[in-house]
RNA sequence: GGGUUGGUAGCUCAAUGGUAGAGCAGUACCCUUUUAAGGUAUUGGUUCUGGGUUCGAGUCCCAGCCAACCCA
């Protein structure tokens, strides 16, 4: 814990003085500050629904605004989905409550009680008749016209960034409205959301660094999945012909504008289908998403601050189909006629390094990742991916040097990959054996054992849920669609 | 991990190496339909931290902390 700012001489400190003097004075006149329940007739947008001239209405919020006329006084009541105004008239109330509303502050949690009448200037108001402090405000809130901009302040407390920013608050509304919109989607079509071990003994379903924890009593190390996966498709083994969780996952690797520790994705696994099934069924489900969310036309427009059109992504259905090696062809005419030699020099007449990248197959996913991927703002669904790239689903029939996937790529980066999931449970073992390397204590056993005794040919796909969110919503970095991302702790003190 | 940029009042931002300022918030007063209310006055500073250069540092140099962006 913080020492109590208002000990400290400083200028906050000062400020929390005085609002903790308006508590006391508030106690003295009898007036609890931190108030029990309130009765409302509902939340500011549901006052407004009901709003009828002359209608006694009880609303509770926190208190955005306050503009004292002398013997008019007008207040904004706010809460996460809009503002109501409230009018307290100096001459009709009683000297009992003017005295309470004398010890007001932008930011307190009121309770008001009135009816409902429309100023001259035409905007909808409550008349104040009894108010109730629900919560008193120690704190001074950010600035009432230009919010919260300091990026750590909006990501460290980011209730501040909530009651001050309109913009952040919308964009957290309309993330709770696709994810309760995509469990809705899936519902509809049969699917069955279930929930599996966030704290596995062996990580596995992707190729990612975990994090590490301990179970004191069982006495063993786990760790915190990087993926659902292979638990789900135990379920499929068990009979579940369509299921799907929408959760988190961890990977203990870099932060990033595009990669948080911990992020939230969904994985659907959909027996007898396969991975072009999946990607129709991806479509509708995105082009659904940004319908509700009220885009036009197909057309997902991004903004800045000023609201000037910075990048438009065409949702227009069917979206493009495109091999791996025809987007790689069509970036770099002749990649793949070069030997490692010449694919080396290519990359560095393209100025891209591939120090990282000891096998040729490295260099031509990087030279997707920088060329195609990054490039690629509609939609576009990669198939025929080399089979390195994606260990755990099935060989193409035509090409066994490629999986039968596809990867998504919307807005620069991937959002969705879907297989046709690999279910032989031998050739699972190879791969996951030749995938592991001199790690083999790394492979689920158990998942293969699962798999021997039998799992039907399955679609399976995931979604970045926080991606998905940035793509709809324009969000320029993660952490703007992560409601506490990580970040350092603070040095000391505030 | 490397590079770039930034960190000044509660918030948003200024300030050629030369007295640290403004708007909002706060405080006091005026004002009965305002709404980024208005008017008058006014309080408020460890300029992220620690060193250094200098007659003099928010500003220049070094180190560190935190953040954003780019690269890996």
């Amino acid at each position: 814990m913080e020492s109590s700012p208002q000990t400290q001489h400083s200028p906050l400190g000062e400020l929390v003085a005085i609002r903790r003097q308006k508590l006391k004075a508030l106690r003295d006149l009898g007036v609890d500050p931190y108030g029990g329940a309130f009765d409302t007739t509902g939340t500011v947008a549901d006052v407004r629904e009901v709003f009828a001239e002359g209608k006694f209405v009880s609303l509770a919020g926190r208190i955005t605004a306050y503009r004292d006329m002398g013997k008019s006084r007008f207040l904004d009541l706010s809460d996460i989905g809009g503002r109501m105004q409230v009018y307290l008239n100096g001459k009709e109330l009683d000297e009992a409550t003017l005295a309470v509303a004398a010890q007001l502050d932008i930011g307190d949690f009121l309770g008001v009680e009135g009816e409902c009448f429309t100023t001259r200037t035409g905007e909808p108001s409550i008349k104040v008749s009894r108010l109730a402090v629900l919560s008193k405000s120690l704190r001074p809130l950010p600035d009432k016209w230009h919010g919260v901009q300091d990026s750590e302040t909006r990501y460290r407390q980011r209730y501040l960034d909530l009651i001050a920013n309109a913009p952040s608050r919308e964009t957290f509304r309309q993330r709770s409205l696709v994810v309760r919109e995509i469990r809705r989607f899936l519902d509809e079509r049969g699917f069955l959301e279930v929930e599996t071990p966030m704290m596995q003994a062996i990580p596995g379903g992707a190729a990612a660094e975990p994090f590490k924890t301990h179970h004191n009593a069982l006495g063993m190390d786990f760790y915190l999945r990087i993926a659902p996966e292979l638990y789900l498709k135990r379920l499929l083994v068990a009979g579940f012909p369509k299921v799907f969780e929408l959760n988190r996952s961890f990977r203990n690797e870099g932060i990033s504008r595009r990669h948080n520790p911990e992020f939230t994705m969904l994985e659907a696994y959909w027996a007898y289908a396969d991975f072009r099934l999946m990607s129709v069924m991806v479509e509708e489900l995105i082009c659904h998403l940004a319908a509700m969310l009220g885009c036009e036309d197909h057309q997902v427009h991004h903004r800045d601050m000023e609201g000037n059109v910075t990048r438009t992504i065409n949702l227009s259905r069917p979206w493009k189909r495109a091999s791996y090696r025809e987007l790689i062809e069509e970036a770099v005419p002749g990649w793949f006629a070069l030997d490692a030699e010449g694919k080396r020099s290519r990359c560095a007449e393209l100025k891209l390094d591939i120090s990282h990248c000891p096998e040729e197959f490295e260099m031509t996913q990087h030279v997707f990742e920088k060329l195609v991927e990054e490039k690629t703002i509609d939609p576009c669904f990669v198939t025929h991916v080399p089979k390195e790239l994606v260990p755990l689903a099935r060989l193409n029939d035509a090409d066994p040097s490629t999986v039968d996937v596809y990867e998504l790529i919307i807005n620069g980066q991937e959002i969705s990959p879907g297989y046709s999931e690999l279910n032989d449970p031998d050739l699972q073992r190879e791969r996951l054996e030749h995938q592991a390397g001199e790690e083999q204590q790394k492979i689920d056993t158990e998942f293969l054992e699962a798999l021997e005794y039998g799992m039907p040919p399955a679609g399976g796909i995931g979604i970045g849920i926080d991606r998905l969110v940035m793509l709809l919503t324009g969000a320029e970095s993660i952490r703007d669609v992560i409601l506490f991302p990580h970040l350092k702790n603070r040095p000391t003190g505030e």
